[in-house]
DNA sequence: TAAATAGTGTCTTTTAGACAGTATCCT
DNA sequence: AGGATACTGTCTAAAAGACACTATTTA
């Protein structure tokens, strides 16, 4: 065996003004210094329990912001993604509303959109990449996009989340019998949004027992 | 930081009178010397140009087998997991036909089946379990199973794998159905299967294009 | 009361499944 | 001929989608 370095990196998605965006921050060291990319960051083997703890505690140093919905993505690997040598970075995904973003994480993270093909360091264009399709991918058939939603939040909005990450129009009905039928969220009692002149909406928020854990359908949307 | 373990391990699987079976082989050396384990070995920085490299190299080595339908499964870790300090195991799973082990594999080999719960070392079972559950889950909806048959194959044949993955009976016509809708298998012109006192069965094959990558639908079969 | 969006009932279209028929082998 | 399984045509059932109607707000 030889020496290999090991690292996490993580891709914070949220979604702000319609549209998709990951936070990237500027390197405070070389390589790369100075350089926007994604925030990640050495495995330390003297206080991560795992993997997974290693990319909640690398989230929390870089950005502030704690606990959000965090997954294993994928490892990239080789000896020429980091200049440093031979390297393996074991990718995470995370999502958060923006108001988690705007409130609890540092001042310097940037938000850019995730089309907008900027230019990153090491291999961040194909994690991210590969992050934005796992998340359209998993959107067809699970609660995933919920995550990206604040706290509470209503029917017509949900709908209009999953239609962006999905790409397409949803039917009203089919969307809330899937909705019902995945039986994750409950109604807040009394609680609607009013935004216009019309019929205000029911809020909802997401059952405790999903708060982490994703609810999977048989059929997609 | 500090001194990671780097290693990858395959879920080597195979399905055997009509049982899905792992591949194990008997390690060589401490620890756990002479107990039956997943092949795995050190990632080696000075020949494997990525883990999915390091993967098929390991494979040939200690089975033999050679460049099957080979993926990522996810990442192990940890402080306890291996006796010799904090690692990393990049798992793979593997899915070839039976006669390739019986024919191409070293002839030390342990078939096992899958859900009998021999004792392994490591977190062995754990990505033992998490390969099993990921190959049921992409059976749902791709041309996963296909890995698990010969180079040719009848429907019926193809059906009774697909059914035996996701554990449940399938409607013969919506199977049909389904697997023209893939359009990724092609008759052998004039060869059918002969099974005993009936109707002989069109043999097929996957068409070139699907033979390392995957087909998927929209919705599930 | 007009306009706008929320929420729901119901009909139509699409997709999946049941069933039964024909095809083709072996004994 | 009879039994077995392959394959296919067609009807039925279930799911998804289209459409329209009611509900509730502001201007």
């Amino acid at each position: 065996m030889n020496q290999i370095i090991c690292t996490v990196d993580i891709v914070l998605l949220t979604l702000h003004e319609g549209v998709l965006k990951v936070a990237l921050l500027k390197r405070d060291r070389e390589p790369f210094k100075g350089v926007n990319a994604l925030p990640g960051g050495f495995i330390h083997s003297n206080e991560d329990s795992d993997v997974q703890d290693a990319a909640l505690r690398v989230l929390k140093e870089k950005t502030g912001i704690d606990a959000p919905y965090l997954e294993q993505l994928a490892s990239f690997s080789g000896p020429a993604r980091d200049p440093r040598g031979w390297s393996v970075s074991i990718a995470h995904y995370a999502l958060v509303s923006f108001d988690v973003i705007n409130s609890a994480a540092h001042p310097d993270i940037k938000l850019v959109s995730v089309d907008r093909p900027s230019s990153l360091p090491f291999d961040h264009r194909s994690i991210l990449e590969t992050a934005v399709s796992r998340l359209r991918s998993k959107s067809q058939y699970s609660s995933l996009p919920c995550y990206l939603t604040g706290e509470t939040f209503t029917l017509p909005q949900l709908q209009r989340v999953y239609e962006f990450l999905m790409g397409e129009a949803l039917n009203k009905v089919s969307f809330r019998r899937k909705i019902t039928e995945m039986d994750m969220l409950e109604a807040i009692p009394g609680q609607f949004e009013t935004a216009g002149a019309h019929r205000p909406a029911q809020l909802y928020r997401l059952k405790k027992i999903f708060r982490q854990q994703l609810q999977l359908l048989d059929r997609g949307l």
